[in-house]
Parts: structure tokens; sequence; C-alpha cells
DNA sequence: TCTATATAAATGCATATGCATCTATCGTCA
DNA sequence: TGACGATAGATGCATATGCATTTATATAGA
């Protein structure tokens, strides 16, 4: 096994410092706003973009980066705030299914600008379209299994 | 205040997944191999390279990503584990010097090969160097005010 | 059909984190 | 000197997380 070079470690270093500067950004500006924390926002998007036929809890979480008590708990915290509903699963008796409310589908609309500033401000700002394209690029190379 | 282009969510969509696979991976091991979590790793890390005079706790706190109460309760848990020895700071009645001890710099080396590892897997098998080079270049930019 | 194994989801308990505040000392300026 | 705001660091309390386990149901195999 290889040591990993110098420049590695760098990009390691750089990458960890980015994503803190980005996740701390973004929950300052929603609490200061008033508003829910960002794993609340990408529950309720996906929930959003499943429909009306909702989703089960086991489907969400390959989507979220939580483990599967960590969803649990998130949907619990959810429901108590109205921003979801849960139904008994009829074809699975071990499961539910999950869809979001109009209130959570409008907490949701409400959290974007928020979130959306600070992604504009963070990247948009700082990298033309070729710049992010090829970033893009590289870092989808480095999720490849 | 523009909206952030597509191009833009995807980067930090990527830029969070990555984040979250290489530190998941990174903790994993280190548990695995029965070693401590990853902050240990930095705070003992920049106390070795501080040398022998040691650091005060706020010198530390630039360094590591890491809130003052959070590291405060770090500095507790590495002194219980005998890893850091702390004295009265006598510039100023107020602080503390913070010095590594054997112990610490003993586990900081075993921590380091499954870290690297890591690293080498994730990154170093994936990017030439050409592509590393831009890449720590492009997070740079990122990160610059 | 009966049993064993796998999967969906929840939870008890220990530990970690966030927030606000507290204590102690420092530095400044009247 | 002494009063005041700023800085270093710790901590009480509420909430969140990680880990292991539990409960319930589904699926597969003898």
């Amino acid at each position: 096994m290889n040591q990993p070079s110098k420049i590695v470690e760098t990009v390691w270093s750089r990458l960890a410092r980015l994503h803190h500067l980005v996740l701390s950004r973004i929950e300052a500006d929603l609490k200061k706003a008033e508003l829910p924390p960002l794993g609340w926002y990408d529950a309720l998007l996906e929930l959003e973009r499943a429909g009306a036929c909702g989703l089960r809890p086991f489907e969400l979480e390959q989507q979220l980066l939580l483990p599967q008590y960590g969803l649990s708990r998130l949907l619990q915290r959810l429901e108590v705030a109205e921003y979801i509903m849960r139904w008994r699963c009829e074809q699975d008796g071990r499961g539910q299914v999950v869809s979001i409310t109009d209130k959570g589908r409008d907490v949701r609309k409400q959290m974007w600008p928020v979130y959306a500033a600070v992604l504009q401000d963070l990247f948009g700002e700082k990298l033309d379209d070729q710049q992010a394209e090829q970033l893009a690029e590289r870092l989808g190379q480095l999720l490849q299994k």
C-alpha cells in the first residue's frame, strides 16, 4: 500500500475545510432565519420529489447521509413539527410510508433561498461555468467505487 | 443575488457526499483498529508540530475546526487519556499551555497508517498527480475570502 | 407448515454537541 | 489605583448521536 502523497493530503485537508465552511454558513444562516437545520431540508426535498405516494424510510435512508436510527429520529421530529405524515404500509406490515405535508412543502420553500444564497456566495461567485463543470466532474470521479 | 446554477448544486452535493464517504471510512477504520477518532489525530498532530513549548488552546482552536467549548472538552479527554499535559501559563493567568506526551506521540503514530490508507485508497488511487494538483488548486480558490 | 434467517423500524443508554453563561484574569484609560 | 470592557477557558443544561439491542413482520428452506 503506497503512502498518500503530500498533494493528496492537501486535497483532503482543503476538502474538509471547505465542507466545514459551507456547512457552518448554511446552518448559521438558517438559524438566523429561524428555520430548521439543513438535514430537514434534504429529507423534505426527497419527500417532495417522491410525490403523493410518499416513500418508505429505508428508501429515504439511501438518499440522505444518515444511519437508520438517525433517520428514525429525524422522522419523529419532522412528524412533531407536522412537516410529514406517516402511514402504515399496506404491502409490508413492518414498514410505513412517509409523505410531506403542505406545511412541510412550505417550510422547504422558505429554506431554499437561504440555502441557495450561501451556495451562490461560496461557489457560484468564485467559479466560472467551466471550472464548476470540471470540479463536479472530478468529484464525481472520486465518488466512483 | 443570483440563484446558484444547477452545476453549483451538483458541486456542493458531490462535495458533501465525498466528505461523508471519506470521513466515515476513516472513522470506521480507526475504530476497527481500536484507535481514537480523527479529531484526536488533528489535535495531536498540531501539538507535535508545536514542539516542546506547546500551544495555548486558543492557538489550537484556529487550526482545528472546533468551537471553543468543543476544544475545551477535547482537551479534557486527551488529558484523561494521558495524551497531553497541561500547564498553567506563566505569562497569562487566564490561560494554560498544552503539550503532547510520549504516549500521545505514540498513538498519533499508530493512527497515521490507518488514516493514510484511506486517503491513498479514496484519493491517491483515483487521481493522477496533475489531477490532484489541479483539484487542490480549485479547492484553495474556493477557500479564499 | 414449522423453523430459521433476514429486513424494517424503534429505543435505552452512554457519550458528544450546541448554546448560553460563568469565572478569572488581562489591558486600558480616567 | 480602580472601574470597565475584552479575552481565555470551563460548565450546566438541553438536544443530538452512536451503539447495541429489541420488536415485529417477511421470506426462504426443510
